[in-house]
RNA sequence: GGCACCGUAGCUUAAUUGAAUAGAGCAUCUGACUACGGAUCAGAAGGUUACAGGUUUGAGUCCUGUCGGUGUCACCA
């Protein structure tokens, strides 16, 4: 049963008897807040209009005809314009009842909806860093969510393995590199490739400084250096197929997938399909094609193709440059054809960064002026900001930039130095506390990056991350594990506690029902607002609230047996939906730590 | 300069659709307890939500302006 929508039709008849009805009236109906007595608030300011009465008069008249007349309304309190309704515990006996029997609890029936999301997207001249971390998770957080939600979800990643990026990286190992390869350097793939990237910048700059120091213009060096000139040869030549480039493209290409995967692996993340704009960006160019005919784009004296958009209050874009080469709005807009056409697409989400946010205002409007205005309106940019670090901003030009790969080993050595410090590695083989440090150390990670707004730029602090304490993903962990090992004595013990217990519950034992019981409507928000925080804040307060309950009472020494099955039954519930919710936080959760 | 986003306690941050006394954690201070897992719990202190107006019964949230920060305005992706 649905409780927000039980309370509210019980509300709903009470006012309609008092008031009458009215038509598409939405009732402000919330959860009492801590501090108040009460289950449910009914605010009422709204309603006075049809009352006539004084807030306080239709609160207390309204609350007193709602107890008078269903049964589960127990008593009601008036604070200002705000009417507090208890439930009868009985009541929340029989929501904890339903959870326990309810084996898809959280999850929410098919929706018919297909929802594509793409994430991750690197480009394959240089390995993950920091800001991919940031978009990894979200869009992998995303994508759980939503397919609880009911949402048939297509995780997708787009590969960026054709541009003028690459063939920097293919350049600069074919003059520097003396044919060496991740097995002959002992590199990861990606890291090798993006070794030969900066390499090619070295020399790039050199040749920029010679060419001014010849008296050439800072822009005329950047247009003329040879092997500037060279990697856009390299390009053309790789539009026109040529077998030579082609096959060093595929090679390195593979390099750098193999370095990938090892990455996405740690991560905990995956994908349904991968694109590869290799594959897509000539269909970009037909769409060009097709808006010159009808008269969205224009063409310029050196044949470049423009749109302007100076009339939306955008500027003008180009589209397609002049030796007929595409650029990234042209990849964008056939991949976005495609992805709508191939799959049925209710809905696509492009877990992007915020320095796009021009880029998908652009390309939104390009699609709409094409005439796929169908198309465009459920295209969403979900955009996140910057992630910083402690020590400071980091800028790629100053190679200032956090390895993913560097952090990710970091974060799970510093997991495995505090647990070995607190003596919880004790007993443990060293491949459990390889697991369990892995597990914690990404959870850190995770859940640290997770419960930020992903629009806000955010600081990322390791040391803060990982404490055992306080808000954060190893707190979770840690009392999921506690649970278990309660659990765990409890069979060891011969107890059942899976029949029903008919103890009274302690009012504390409520909160912790009340809370198991908002789980859906989390997990339903979360999906509406694609905020994965929502669900980190929820999983937060529900761990925090049962430490404290189990600080305060026995579990296994309860004496009364049907007390300790009530809470052991509770105990349990709370773990599952703790796993459950990290679950969709992509954070894995230790049966013991 | 145009456009977009952000500005909340010393620090990191939350607040659904506009709703009650703006919630947490870290750090600080005070306390509890031979611990079914102390990686614990309770409490205190800490705020003019950048600033100034406006709308509203009610504004961190909506509107206007100012200040500060970031991003973007590439024949890079």
């Amino acid at each position: 049963m649905n409780i927000e929508q039980f309370i509210s039709e019980a509300v709903r008849r009470s006012v309609e008897a008092l008031y009458g009805a009215a038509e598409g009236e939405q009732l402000q109906i919330q959860k009492t807040r801590r501090e108040f007595e009460g289950d449910y608030t009914l605010v009422v300011f709204p309603l006075l209009r049809r009352s006539r009465k004084s807030p306080e008069a239709t609160a207390t008249e309204i609350g007193e005809h709602i107890t008078a007349n269903e049964p589960a309304f127990k008593s009601f309190n008036v604070v200002k314009g705000f009417l507090n309704l208890s439930l009868d515990a009985s009541f929340w006996g029989d929501r904890f009842a339903e959870i326990v029997a309810q084996a898809d609890f959280g999850t929410a029936p098919a929706t018919g909806r297909t929802i594509m999301i793409e994430y991750s997207s690197p480009n394959t001249n240089k390995p993950l860093h920091l800001g991919h971390i940031r978009n990894n998770l979200l869009g992998y957080s995303v994508a759980q969510i939503l397919a609880a939600n009911g949402h048939t979800v297509i995780k997708a990643n787009l590969v960026n393995d054709r541009g003028i990026h690459i063939c920097k990286s293919m350049l600069a190992w074919k003059l520097y590199g003396n044919g060496e390869t991740p097995a002959s350097s002992g590199m990861k793939g990606d890291h090798l490739v993006g070794k030969y990237y900066v390499e090619f910048d070295k020399h790039y700059k050199a040749q920029i400084k010679e060419l001014v120091a010849a008296g050439e213009s800072e822009d005329e060096a950047k247009r003329n250096a040879p092997i500037m000139l060279e990697a856009q040869e390299m390009l053309r030549r790789w539009e026109a197929k040529d077998p030579e480039v082609y096959a060093l493209w595929e090679t390195m290409n593979g390099w750098v997938y193999e370095g990938f995967d090892v990455t996405y692996k740690a991560l905990g993340v995956d994908f349904d399909k991968v694109y590869y704009e290799s594959q897509t960006y000539l269909l970009g160019k037909s769409l060009v094609e097709e808006g010159l005919k009808k008269g969205v784009f224009y063409r310029r004296d050196d044949n470049s193709v423009w749109i302007d958009l100076t009339g939306d209050g955008l500027d003008e874009k180009l589209l397609l440059r002049g030796d007929g080469t595409s650029v990234y709005m042209t990849q964008d807009l056939g991949t976005a054809f495609r992805r709508f056409e191939d799959n049925r697409l209710d809905d696509m989400i492009y877990v992007v960064g915020n320095e796009q946010n021009y880029h998908f205002q652009v390309l939104k409007l390009v699609l709409k002026k094409l005439g796929y205005a169908a198309w465009s309106d459920h295209i969403t940019h979900l955009s996140y900001g910057m992630v910083e670090l402690p020590e400071g901003k980091m800028k790629s030009r100053e190679g200032t930039v956090v390895d993913a790969d560097d952090l990710i080993a970091d974060m799970v050595k510093t997991a495995r130095e505090m647990s070995a410090e607190l003596g919880k590695l004790d007993g443990c083989t060293e491949e459990e506390a390889e697991a369990v440090s892995t597990m914690v150390g990404l959870g850190a990670l995770k859940y640290f990056i997770l419960k930020v707004d992903p629009k806000k730029t955010m600081l990322f602090d390791p040391r803060e991350s990982i404490d055992f304490n306080g808000n954060t993903g190893p707190f979770i962990q840690y009392t999921h594990a506690r649970i278990r090992s309660i659990l765990r004595k409890a069979d060891e013990a011969g107890i059942d506690y899976t029949s029903a217990s008919d103890a009274a519950m302690l009012p504390e034992e409520i909160e912790l029902v009340k809370m198991l019981t908002d789980y859906p409507a989390t997990v339903k928000s979360a999906g509406e607002n694609f905020a994965p925080s929502i669900i980190g804040a929820y999983v937060y307060e529900l761990a925090k609230q049962f430490n404290g309950y189990y600080h305060d009472h026995s579990i296994l020494r309860e004496e009364d047996e049907a007390v300790r099955r009530l809470r052991l039954q509770l105990a349990a519930q709370v773990a599952r939906v703790i796993r459950s919710g990290m679950k969709l936080l992509g954070i894995d959760v230790p049966e013991r730590m």
